[in-house]
RNA sequence: GCCGGGGUGGCCGAACGGUUCAGGCGGCUGCCUGCAGAGCAGCUAUAUGUGGGUUCAACUCCCACCCCCGGCUCCA
């Protein structure tokens, strides 16, 4: 375990605090997950990726993370779907969910200990209405369905700053849509109506289906206990959804239910919100099959600071992929090299470049300063090794540092020494050699060009002819 | 209306009351090279939305204004 603290800041208290977990050693964290209506999109991506560097960035200081992140897979925009596509709730869900999880691999997120869905665990979210409506905190409205009393509950509004009374003029509040008594109270269970078809479940609470929030609330105590150490999503939830999750969670238990709360700002997309109607609305297949580097999108996610609106660009997208590219080149020259040695110097360096990498870190996850001490690791290491300075052992010391930073990052990954080269492209570069030796260099370049094809990469250098094999 | 966040070089993006504005990307020049690639070195004019103020010193603090983004029960 590194041995400064960790700081993150605190949406409960709008400031940096020393992360300190309830269980020394261990982190258990709440990620407030997809709800699987369609493919997600790369702003849903950017809080994944951020909830991801967290739980890396804990693992490097070596706690045991536990994290729980949901599948909302019942609510009106999966009800919806399934009916225009006339199949069941589970086929429509299941098949969203599988492409999130093909997604989470391609853009190289850990995964997390848990992901539990919500349409199983209905009896325990209804164990947990019962357990509001007995202390008084929930009722039955006019429509059958249950709500949860925000008046009841002293602390509303302690995460989102909001206050009660000034909710109610708010413009978007809709009034006596539902049979709610007020219009800030939030349904727990809604009851059955035929928009629903064959979705709700008959339970003790009467016929129909979850709210929203209760979802959380639920399964994050079920797997996490009734406090948990983080919880986190975009910007987007403080209202209402953690708000709410706050309210059922603490009215039941007592206790208090998350100590830490972090939200990621949004994307925006060529500097506007990013929305269907202005054409800048991605999903991460979108941009994969254009051809764009799942490293590169998952570095331009990770780069800015979290907290941090972030303007994804293409621009931005060819400048990621360039930063990537830069990283892997030097990772890959590690393992080539084999020089006279530098002694002290790269222990100094070494040391400096993880003494910077991991205060930045620890000052809530402060990126961009922890990348700008990893790139000046990489001028100084590359310094060393143009001038032949950088022992085979020494190199074998800087990679295994660069995997270790890699294992926060997610963006280098492992290189495979031993490649086969095909005999066909293993003959074509002995002949471009001999083109070479007789300075037939519109040979060469043919040749170059046709490995080029075959995805061959050729550099001559000092120390002679190297190839690697690019895959596409 | 109420409440937040932000405006930094060609682009992205840190920092902070005071050493060179970190780092990345792009461009240019040089070294290396048959060329290319990679790398290194240097350059990219007086950067911090505007106008005031505080201070020996402000990008950093204060005031006003302009603009952008967001929250105020769909939303990562």
């Amino acid at each position: 375990m590194t041995k400064s603290e960790i700081i993150l800041f605190n949406t409960l208290t709008r400031r940096k605090e020393k992360f300190v977990p309830l269980k020394n050693g261990e982190a258990k964290i709440y990620t407030c997950g997809p709800t699987v209506y369609d493919f997600a999109h790369i702003g849903n991506f950017r809080t994944f990726v951020f909830q991801d560097l967290l739980r890396r960035w804990l693992e490097y200081c070596g706690f045991k993370v536990t994290q729980v992140m949901n599948i909302t897979d019942v609510d009106d925009k999966t009800i919806i779907g399934a009916r225009k596509r006339q199949i069941s709730l589970k086929e429509y869900t299941d098949y969203y969910l599988k492409a999130f999880f093909e997604d989470i691999e391609t853009l190289n997120l850990e995964k997390a200990e848990f992901y539990p869905r919500a349409t199983e665990h209905i009896p325990e979210m209804v164990s947990l209405v019962k357990r509001l409506m007995e202390k008084g905190y929930a009722y039955r409205g006019e429509d059958g369905s249950i709500y949860y009393d925000i008046s009841k509950f002293k602390n509303y509004g302690k995460l989102s700053k909001l206050k009660i009374e000034e909710l109610k003029p708010g413009a978007r509040v809709k009034v006596d849509e539902y049979g709610k008594e007020e219009a800030r109270d939030f349904a727990l269970w809604k009851a059955w109506d035929k928009d629903d078809g064959e979705v709700f479940w008959d339970t003790e609470i009467g016929k129909g289906r979850p709210g929203w929030h209760i979802e959380c609330s639920t399964m994050a105590m079920k797997y996490l206990g009734e406090t948990i150490d983080i919880h986190s999503g975009g910007v987007d939830l403080i209202f209402p959804h953690h708000e709410n999750e706050i309210a059922q969670s603490e009215a039941a238990t007592g206790k208090e239910f998350a100590r830490y709360w972090l939200h990621s700002e949004h994307l925006l997309v060529e500097g506007k919100r990013m929305a269907k109607r202005y054409g800048n609305f991605y999903t991460l297949r979108d941009l994969t099959a254009k051809g764009y580097d799942p490293k590169a999108i998952r570095y331009l996610l990770l780069s800015t600071h979290y907290r941090q609106q972030l303007n994804f660009t293409f621009e931005g997208l060819e400048a990621a992929k360039n930063a990537v590219d830069r990283l892997k080149t030097f990772t890959r020259r590690l393992l080539e090299t084999d020089g006279k040695g530098c002694g002290e110097e790269i222990r100094r360096l070494m040391t400096e470049v993880q003494r910077r990498f991991e205060e930045a870190m620890n000052d809530d996850l402060n990126i961009s300063v922890a990348l700008a001490a990893l790139f000046d690791f990489v001028r100084d290491v590359n310094r060393l090794m143009d001038e032949n300075r950088l022992s085979k052992q020494e190199a074998e010391m800087v990679y295994s540092l660069m995997m270790k930073f890699d294992k926060v990052l997610g963006v280098v990954g492992e290189f495979k020494t031993e490649e086969k080269l095909p005999t066909e492209a293993a003959e074509l570069i002995r002949k471009r050699e001999e083109a070479r030796k007789a300075k037939d260099w519109v040979t060469a370049d043919k040749i170059r060009a046709q490995l080029r094809e075959m995805g061959v990469i050729i550099e001559d250098t000092p120390q002679g002819v190297k190839w690697r094999i690019e895959k596409r």
